[in-house]
DNA sequence: AAATCGGGGAT
DNA sequence: ATCCCAGATTT
């Protein structure tokens, strides 16, 4: 005779798992990658949403289906063509290595997409979260992923305080637990969901979660303390642009190396710098300012750059700066891909 | 282990 | 205005 329980007993892991399967049938959203699924798709919904809202992806991958609907058409693709489609998505290397891959598969692979963890991780931009969902969503296979949603609904499940290497570890072992083996895929994609509509990272709403039987943070009413905050540490920047027009042209440069490799940017100092000294040193002989276009911002990670772009007319230009940069017909700018920032300037310079 | 890479949605 | 996101790669 089992004894009464001064604390409600805390609800076993199979019956939360149906409850988040039952959840999530009830509940998931019709998303475009969602329809035909097929390793391709997963692939690339996968790497689009990187560190990347799925209301953000959906319209790029649209696209991206419709002009590359498969890797064949995919791996035979000018760099130039895919960038264009990616521009504004933010992490451009994504789309390099993207490009990168397609011609591994097809050299490597025979043109298929592997279905081994091993072969997944040796390809450019695939680590251990998108091997796993590939292998999972398109293969059916028993690996459970690791993204910030389920860490964060796993941290708060187990009431894990530090994020280490160990309870990383704990969280691996305990998703491995609770996968169901035939359905892997249902089960990532409901934790994602889960983490991206109820287990919130701040003010979850507890009361319409599957889990919440299961969760010790719940119990404790510690959800809106695990997981810790993180400080910002935000670093501020301001960087003059210089819009260099001659006669209809424009000069841009092309970025050689980073992460916005291969993007086009107007020529670019800090605000600091005296810019005319440059123009003249570099550029032209003459030139003249002729407009103070408005401010826009371009951020990425902790850093918040805000962009101060100013046209001037310039002539008698010197014969280095074809080496590094291009002039380029105001009407021709579009076909250059850029980060979203420079192509808000560039809008502007393109209209009349 | 920590830094770095974008952009925008949500609050 | 601030935090965060279906992470990977380099330092």
């Amino acid at each position: 005779m089992p004894q009464k329980r001064t604390h409600s007993p805390q609800l076993g892991l199979k019956p939360a798992l149906r409850k988040l399967l039952q959840w999530f049938s009830s509940e998931k959203k019709d998303l475009p990658w969602r329809h035909d699924r097929t390793p391709y798709s997963v692939w690339i919904s996968e790497i689009m949403l990187q560190q990347t809202v799925v209301s953000t992806v959906i319209p790029y991958f649209t696209k991206w289906m419709k002009k590359f609907p498969g890797i064949k058409q995919l791996a035979r693709a000018p760099e130039r063509e895919a960038m264009v489609l990616w521009e504004g998505l933010g992490y451009y290397s994504r789309c390099r290595n993207i490009l990168l891959a397609s011609r591994l598969i097809t050299k490597k692979f025979r043109g298929k997409i592997p279905d081994h963890y091993e072969d997944l991780r040796s390809l450019p931009g695939i680590g251990d979260y998108t091997a796993s969902a590939i292998l999972s969503l398109a293969f059916r296979k028993p690996y459970p992923v690791m993204d910030a949603n389920v860490k964060r609904i796993v941290q708060r499940l187990l009431a894990l305080k530090n994020p280490d290497k160990k309870e990383e570890e704990r969280t691996r072992s305990f998703l491995r637990k609770m996968l169901p083996v035939k359905q892997p895929g249902e089960f990532n994609e409901a934790m994602m969901e889960l983490g991206q509509r109820i287990c919130l990272p701040e003010n979850p709403f507890c009361s319409r979660c599957p889990l919440k039987g299961r969760c010790l943070s719940f119990k404790s009413n510690l959800q809106n303390k695990i997981p810790q905050r993180k400080t910002s540490g935000i670093i501020g920047k301001r960087t003059r642009l210089l819009i260099l027009c001659h006669g209809e042209k424009v000069l841009i440069t092309q970025k050689q190396k980073g992460v916005l490799k291969g993007l086009w940017l107007f020529p670019a100092i800090p605000m600091k710098q005296a810019c005319e000294d440059l123009i003249k040193k570099r550029i032209a002989k003459e030139f003249e300012q002729t407009a103070v276009l408005k401010p826009v911002s371009h951020h990425y990670t902790k850093y918040r750059d805000r962009l101060y772009p100013v046209m001037y007319k310039v002539s008698a230009l010197h014969a280095a700066v074809d080496k590094e940069g291009k002039w380029v017909d105001r009407t021709a700018l579009r076909r250059f891909p850029m980060p979203s920032a420079y192509r808000k300037i560039a809008a502007l310079l393109s209209r009349p």
